[in-house]
DNA sequence: AATGAATGAGACTTCATTCAT
DNA sequence: TATGAATGAAGTCTCATTCAT
């Protein structure tokens, strides 16, 4: 396949994906349809299964997608900072501080449905399990390095608390998505300072 | 109609709730079928649509059923306990523990999804809302108490509190739910003593 | 049986009758359930299967009660009059003048419908067809009677005219069932005069 | 969509409409099934909803296909004749002598079921009542010209002997359609005499 | 390569009839 | 005898996927 061909290809993939994850968003992913994404994509369906082997098969993409989007956001911020404080509190504020748009929005949405459904989905549950090890990681290294430089407690598990610190986002933002009147930023910025605090070492 | 007849009716209706549950649980939503509930069930179809009016009933109703035993546990709870302190500590250990039974499991995560479901349902976030607020409030007064008695802090709102309580067990179930491997247990028992010594007068 | 008991059936019997007339009339034959037949009633559906073995055969016994009362009516009318010209005119007046009470209108929308469904039943149309010329005969009677004592013209064929007597008559009654804005008793009148005139020696 | 596209459309929606009215007919609206029409036209079921809404709007168009072959036929044979008395004479002869094809009673029989149907479809019925003053007004004009060129008497209203021109053709067609001995051109050709003779200015 | 018409399995729901109480 | 709860066959309609053009 020419190099053109190819650039052609994943640019319709794109658009497929970006207009299905309004559809899983809108409808959800077993009441959005077909024709709905090939309606809102203006690509025919007959392009669309050459471009993806089943529905399902989309929405796992659209997984890929979107950890691949949430990985190089956190670093690009990470980047920017030095200690271990500054790149949490960041994290809080630059990454979540809740002025999604509505893509982000209806990333975070289609991404918590996507998480159960696949419950019964072992193949799709390997990935997410990778991806969320990732994510701590992710985390755990900051609060590791922080440690190992004296900036935070010794005697705090990096690890207990990079979970601490995504079950909180993760409930935070679905609650946020379901409830518009969910106060997110007040407790964002509440939370950052409870959490820095705890673990630094004053 | 006549009280044993009456009895009888609600002794089917929780059969078909506590089997959809289930159903709901193992295939989701969408895709359990009322064949499905029918089977698992043992009430003819006819019967559970004299029961319920279609299968979307069922699911609200879940989540009736879902909130009231959620409220009863939780005041069971706090009834045994007089300090602010010991009702959250208690609330940590006795309610959140983990130590889940699969009917519990089962209820978190069918009422996660139909949390999610609802966004595209006026009417069942209306009910969601209301619960929401009323489960803020149960936490939001605890704390309150706690600090016009002078054992929790002043300077703390109980409310931004009560919000950072819930939205931590929300992360943290669901992915207890998805993920196996997630040291859930942990995880509260080192909420519980960063959550309490915040608010703690000393 | 005693005859208490057989009078409490026949009156259980009528019940469901008027009631299922009702029903049929407001919903159509296929679209009236037996339940809306049980509700309407009063009478248990267990009874009413005692009485009726099947929903059609109520509707056949509907058809039997309205073409007893409609020979009924008709035959009380001539029996009051004694030329052919004034039994015809008072069946044009008094039998059809088109003050219809809404059993009547019930009775007859029922009977359009049953006469085009029994299209499909064999045994039905039989039943209608010999109604069909018993209702003929009356009016041919009528005729014949009118032709032999020299009231009536002898050219005029009085089954032919019998025909186009109830042809009117359905057409008209039928199309006053449908649209409430159809003039049906001008028409009436009119069609008395043009009817009576016609077979009419001078 | 391209012009052959459209065509293929068109036929697919007459296949199934035909099919729909030989199915209506032999089995009634309710009794006949979307298998029975996917079976008949040789059209899978999903592709006759891609054509049609619903069972009903396949109901409905029938009735417009009806409706507009009634008034091609009608306005046909007028346009052949000048005189009134040879327009309304040849209606009674070419299009309702009663030599009726199996289509032409098909659409007889499922228009009147049709039309008794709709008296609970308000919808339904208003289309019904337009076509019907349509129908009336032909015949009323064909009348009134007749009047004001001094071929029909003065004296008599154009409307109410419309409406007479039709109550006894629905009312004969009717029973032509359920008995099939109802000697319908026998009294076709007697009521032309009468109707004519009595509209006539001798 | 791109299209969208065609397919038909399978979903939810209804309701005439039965039968245990 | 009278009841109405229970049944499940059968109805309408949807939609992921295929394939001829």
């Amino acid at each position: 396949m020419s190099f053109a061909k190819n650039e052609h290809k994943q640019e319709q993939r794109n658009k497929v994906l970006i207009s299905a994850l309004e559809c899983f968003a809108s409808k959800g992913y077993d009441a959005a349809t077909m024709d709905d994404i090939v309606l809102h994509s203006s690509v025919s369906k007959g392009s669309i299964y050459k471009l993806f082997k089943s529905k399902e098969e989309i929405y796992i993409e659209l997984m890929y997608k979107y950890t691949d989007e949430f990985f190089e956001e956190i670093n690009l911020i990470l980047a920017k900072y030095t200690t271990a404080r500054e790149k949490l509190s960041s994290l809080f504020i630059e990454y979540l501080n809740g002025q999604f748009d509505s893509y982000k929005l209806n990333s975070f949405l289609v991404h918590f449905e996507l998480q159960l459904y696949s419950t019964r989905k072992e193949q799709m549950l390997k990935l997410l399990e990778e991806r969320r090890l990732k994510r701590l990681g992710i985390i755990s290294k900051v609060i590791s390095e922080g440690i190992q430089n004296g900036e935070l407690k010794q005697t705090h598990d990096a690890d207990v608390y990079a979970e601490m610190f995504w079950a909180f986002f993760d409930g935070a933002i679905e609650t946020k998505l379901v409830f518009p009147n969910f106060p997110y930023e007040k407790l964002v910025i509440e939370q950052r300072d409870v959490f820095i605090k705890n673990l630094a070492n004053n």
